[in-house]
RNA sequence: UGGGGGAUAGUUCAACGGUAGAACAUCGGACUCUGACUCCGAGAAUCUUGGUUCGAAUCCAGGUCCCCCAGCCA
């Protein structure tokens, strides 16, 4: 079922949002539900921000009510738009559509300006001109109590005039500052004459110089929410002590509308970093190949290795919303992407570190062709012919000199069924002089020809091939995890980062049909693939999204997350 | 030692005073022209101590542990 398909009744009290949500429209609190996503345009979006994109969305679609895409851009001196743009284009591709919605806080700079004058005429906020060491000082710490800035108590019209010229540019950055005036002893350090505006001579992505001051989030937030009409603003857990300065503004400005604030736990993921502050070294310290590389986890590179939004969606409603902090296995969200793509992606066969097999008893000439199945699960999808040779490639993996005893595929004197074709035997094995095996001599069954023996014999293995004379060759990136340990360290990011994330193969051989595929499609018997956007006419480069559930390989050091590395 | 939150299988969530349930993971087994998929089965949890109640994960009291806050970041 889509995200959208949801009905009130199938969601309701499927997490306490949604319970609180249903009880606002129940008692009349609310009569309308609305919503919004207000990412900050200082970098890209990533899968926790899926968890908030999701949610709001999904929310507003299943109670009937809109979902609104603001930009945070109050910090002109992080925000750029790059940012912007790109996450519009990964909202869109999660799959969400804001409509005429599309505000920014910076819309709304006037309306904000005003309202900090209505607090300076109502005694409520003052400018001051401490320096930042010194609000530092008087701040108080977590177990004592601040003290009132010497500047606390300058006359209205003082105030006014300051913050009129505050606007006009007139002192440098720092220098003053427009405080609200609240309590400097509260045990909430956010009540202690939090900053309203600050001096910034920077450039605006939307409003250029136009402004010298910029409020802050929490002067900027909540009254946005107000002038949008915004209902239930939803944000995560950190801003849970934030929610009463939220209240405070809207209890003592004459705002539109009264919206609330609701706290969830955000996303963490094992194997993972998720914080735009780490996401961003990683791109700019050149880790990575960039916002986009296959191994970060933000949703450009998600979808750039392949996984599907639905994927992203399914994980999202399968991990929930709640309090408590958690770190969720990577695990449920490869079972989500294997679940979707298991599903949607035709099958083609690869060969990813090649090795000859020359068909003794097949004839010299042009070869034939034989039918394959697109889709096991979906007979739409229909079939392909695919050329067969005497000479072919199998995966080097797939034969074994001396076999271990759970081995069941190609040995010396072992019969196996090449997928789609015939029952080979393999007869010979060729050695290079460092005695390493570079071709099989193998014999194959005529009458087995499509997979199956008219005598009923039985094989224990498949394996997939290509035709020497027919593959195409091509790229593969295979994808580790980008760390090395389940928790990887926030602040010391780079000594867990894991030298072996991403391996190039460059030998690599497959069917012909895959130099114009632009689906996901899914290699038989190793894993699902993407073309990459780097692919070129005669360079074809291939993403592996992740590697197929492998009972045999058993890899134990790193989970599965872009399968086995051998 | 201030203020604000949170503790249920290995993990992530349910259970809203009335039989602690699901998904993922794990371990068995079946099926299979993908060691995939699918199917069947198993093990596995209420932080702790009291109290209220016929009955407590849920209500009350005390304790323990974890997270967030001292930006002119969001």
């Amino acid at each position: 079922m889509a995200i959208g398909e949801t009905s009130i009744s199938e969601s309701a009290g499927r997490d306490f949002i949604r319970d609180i949500i249903a009880a606002d429209l129940d008692s009349k609190r609310s009569s309308k539900v609305v919503t919004r996503f207000p990412p900050e345009p200082n970098g890209y979006l990533h899968i926790g921000h899926a968890k908030s994109i999701c949610l709001n969305f999904g929310v507003a679609e299943e109670f009937g009510g809109r979902c609104h895409l603001r930009f945070d851009d109050t910090n002109p001196t992080k925000e750029e738009q790059e940012y912007i743009d790109a996450i519009k284009a990964d909202v869109r591709w999660l799959g969400f559509d804001w409509g005429e919605h599309l505000y920014h806080a910076s819309d709304h700079f006037e309306q904000l300006y005003t309202w900090g004058q209505h607090l300076i005429r109502a005694g409520k906020a003052y400018v001051d001109d401490q320096t930042q060491e010194d609000m530092r000082a008087t701040r108080g710490t977590l177990t004592e109590p601040g003290r009132n800035s010497p500047y606390r108590d300058r006359k209205v019209e003082e105030n006014l005039d300051l913050f009129a010229r505050m606007r006009a540019g007139e002192f440098p950055n720092g220098a003053r500052v427009l405080r609200a005036k609240i309590d400097m002893a509260s045990g909430n350090i956010n009540l202690r004459d939090p900053a309203l505006y600050r001096i910034l001579h920077a450039s605006h992505p939307r409003t250029g110089t136009a402004w010298s001051i910029y409020p802050s989030y929490d002067f900027a937030h909540g009254q946005s929410d107000a002038i949008e009409g915004i209902t239930h603003s939803i944000c995560t857990l950190e801003f849970e002590d934030h929610r009463p300065l939220y209240d405070w503004f809207l209890d003592n400005l004459p705002v539109p509308s009264r919206p609330r604030q609701y706290e969830f736990a955000r996303l963490n993921l094992s194997y993972a970093l998720l914080s735009k502050r780490v996401l961003t070294e990683l791109v700019k310290g050149g880790h990575v190949e960039g916002w986009d590389d296959p191994r970060m986890p933000t949703l450009a590179g998600l979808r750039r290795r392949g996984v599907p939004p639905e994927a992203i969606r399914d994980f999202i409603k399968r991990i929930g919303v709640a309090k408590a902090n958690s770190v969720v296995d990577i695990g449920m969200l490869e079972f989500s992407i294997r679940e979707v793509l298991n599903a949607t992606a035709q099958r083609r066969m690869a060969v990813l570190r090649p090795l000859k097999v020359t068909i003794e008893n097949y004839s010299q000439g042009e070869g034939e062709e034989l039918e394959a199945v697109n889709h096991p699960e979906d007979t739409a999808a229909g079939t392909r012919r695919i050329r067969f040779g005497r000479e072919i490639y199998i995966e080097r993996d797939d034969f074994m000199e001396t076999p271990e005893k759970k081995f069941f595929r190609l040995a010396p004197g072992r019969e196996v069924r090449l997928r789609y074709a015939y029952f080979i035997t393999c007869r010979e094995t060729i050695k290079n002089a460092a005695g390493e095996v570079v071709e099989l001599r193998c014999s194959y069954d005529p009458a087995t020809r499509g997979g199956n023996a008219p005598d009923g014999r039985k094989v224990k293995g498949t394996i997939h091939w290509v035709s020497a004379a027919d593959a195409v060759p091509a790229h593969v990136r295979l994808y580790n995890p980008l760390f090395t340990r389940p928790d990887p360290s926030a602040s010391e990011f780079a000594k867990d980062i894991n030298p072996q994330s991403c391996e190039l193969l460059t030998d690599c051989r497959i069917e012909p049909s895959m130099a114009t595929w632009e689906h996901p499609v899914q290699f038989e018997r190793q894993g699902y693939f993407c073309r990459d956007r780097s692919s070129a006419p005669g360079g074809l480069v291939f993403n592996r999204t992740l590697g197929l559930r492998d009972t045999y390989a058993k890899i134990t050091a790193i989970p599965a997350t872009g399968g086995k590395t051998g």
